[in-house]
DNA sequence: CTGTTAGCGCCTTCAA
DNA sequence: TTGAAGGCGCTAACAG
């Protein structure tokens, strides 16, 4: 049982207990020898901190909130590794938060988030709208808690720190580079439940369509494979539907659409060229591999646990947003 | 700024701090009138407990840490939605610790989840091996604190609660479907490094090898898939290795096989029948479709966090061992 | 450079 | 049914 506390240190290391809290957290201040001294004692003890009362005398907690929709999506999961790695430089923990299945309000959840006494939030959640928006702010100011969203955004605010990449840009990029092969017949593949990553991806889109005067042509589906596969099937039943050019807003849903068309007898990219966004492990897996937007997903996770730090620290950040930059990677779906 | 302590609840309610103390943990000890009162005050003031005061006064955190190897394994984040959805049943926090990329022991880190007070802890990191096993074994004794291992196992001892599957028999029972369609040169796909759930796999599917008296051939590759890929073509390269049975202990290794060979014009599953384990999202991606064994997953994850729970709460379960069901799914990549 | 002391906010006996 | 008081383990002035 690990009962020693920070006055058995200070017992057998013959020293009073502040001397043991100096070692710990401003070694400068200590002579080197006695440093050594508790150090060792520590170390016989396997003495630990404990958390509660550390937190509680300190009001820091080096813990931080991670507040994230649902753990299945590909591109959670791996920015997740990207917080970890970074949170452990600064030794800090995660707190995690599943919104999936809520049954409480959001907002509530938030004050239990700020009442566990975190440091910071990392706020995951892309499908974020006004009312949220308003919502983290308020939570911000009122409970003097820095929160930063990662791989989403709120574009008409800048209150709260954002790393993101250009959604819009990479939209237009990959359509447009759909027109210059000649498709004519380019379906933007998006989410039926709107919010503002796919927004702003869906306004890429149409930024590229009217400049080449072409018709814009958009389905609504599910995030939910088996949901969507049955969709495109209906969709496209007739083979008569003309299409030869595809941007999902999630490689996932790319894979099966491609799935879905092959199955139809048409060929990819000849008949019709694919470009997904993400670029999770569904993109490498699919056949032909597709080719997609690259998030740099870990990267926006570590650049978003070091902005938090920073804001922690009470560095203020005066730019808002940090827009990574994002790359195209042709692979086997375009030409 | 959230100030509001216990303190000025007690003010405004004009009781004591221990009655508010009360309504909040025994509600049944404090008269009914008095209770509303209390609790009408605390709504006002947007009184939350102070996390860290109440984990030093007793002694508990309603948090548990849960130890996962890697976010981006997607039944790693999987598991994650079922544990998260169990957790909020009974309050309890989740504390998340990756092991990726890890620079500190695991012994150490250990030491250190247990130093942050957690209630109890959920080791998911399937390479598990004796030495670990050891040290966990350790810190639950130790420390008291409690130990459940999900989608995981050590079979040779059973001092920790485990929630798994049978691997040794879904292996056992796909290979011998194999066998039945009068597949021949059956391949088990496994992992390079070799861990306890995948050395279960291997005997399944060697047992069914040696009763049906054919030769096992067993290839060894790597997690990551684009290293698998490469490694795929390269064994089977002249095209006249006999291959026409798979069982790949992960859905993602499977389906990079496929690729490879599909590429490589082979059909399936005409020529080689192919069967996944897991049931992940990249089973219902391919194609064609993977047939695979089913893992309830998220089962595994509730199943894992309620029977922590009981264990928090002192109900010693005698059942060590708790086998959940499986099922094998037969889609496309099999007759 | 080190020790003393007063809290941090809450829970939990013990009395009343 | 309620209140008073001690203490959980640690940090952070303030002295020395």
């Amino acid at each position: 049982m690990n009962k020693a506390t920070i006055y058995n240190v200070a017992y057998t290391a013959n020293v009073s207990l502040a001397t043991v809290s100096r070692t710990l957290n401003n070694p400068e201040k200590v002579k080197p020898e006695t440093r050594d001294r508790v150090l060792r004692v520590i170390k016989e003890l396997g003495y630990k901190p404990n958390a509660f009362a550390k937190g509680l005398a300190s009001k820091k907690s080096t813990t931080v909130a991670v507040i994230v929709p649902d753990m299945s999506r590909a591109s959670v999961a791996e920015m997740l590794n990207g917080i970890s790695h970074e949170a452990r430089k600064y030794n800090y923990s995660l707190l995690l938060y599943v919104l999936k299945d809520e049954t409480v309000e959001e907002s509530e959840m938030m004050k239990e988030v700020v009442a566990s006494q975190v440091d910071g939030i990392l706020y995951l959640n892309d499908e974020i709208n006004e009312s949220q928006y308003t919502m983290l702010n308020l939570i911000q100011d009122e409970y003097k808690v820095p929160i930063v969203l990662a791989n989403t955004l709120y574009p008409y605010d800048n209150k709260l720190v954002t790393v993101c990449i250009d959604y819009f840009k990479a939209a237009y990029e990959v359509t447009s580079r759909l027109i210059k092969e000649g498709r004519k017949d380019i379906y933007l593949l998006t989410t039926a439940r709107k919010y503002m990553v796919n927004d702003l991806k869906e306004e890429g889109y149409l930024k590229a369509i009217k400049e080449a005067k072409i018709e814009p042509k958009i389905i609504r589906t599910s995030g939910d494979i088996n949901i969507n596969t049955v969709h495109f099937h209906e969709l496209f039943k007739d083979n008569l539907t003309p299409v030869d050019g595809i941007v999902a807003v999630r490689d996932s849903i790319a894979v099966s659409f491609i799935n879905t068309m092959i199955q139809k007898g048409k060929k990819i990219p000849s008949d019709i060229s694919v470009y997904g966004f993400q670029n999770t492990k569904y993109a490498s897996l699919s056949r032909p591999m597709l080719s997609c937007v690259d998030i740099p997903i870990e990267a926006i996770g570590v650049k978003a646990m070091s902005l938090l730090k920073q804001e922690i620290d009470g560095e203020i950040t005066e730019v808002k947003f940090n827009v990574l930059p994002h790359s195209i990677i042709s692979r086997q779906t375009t030409k």
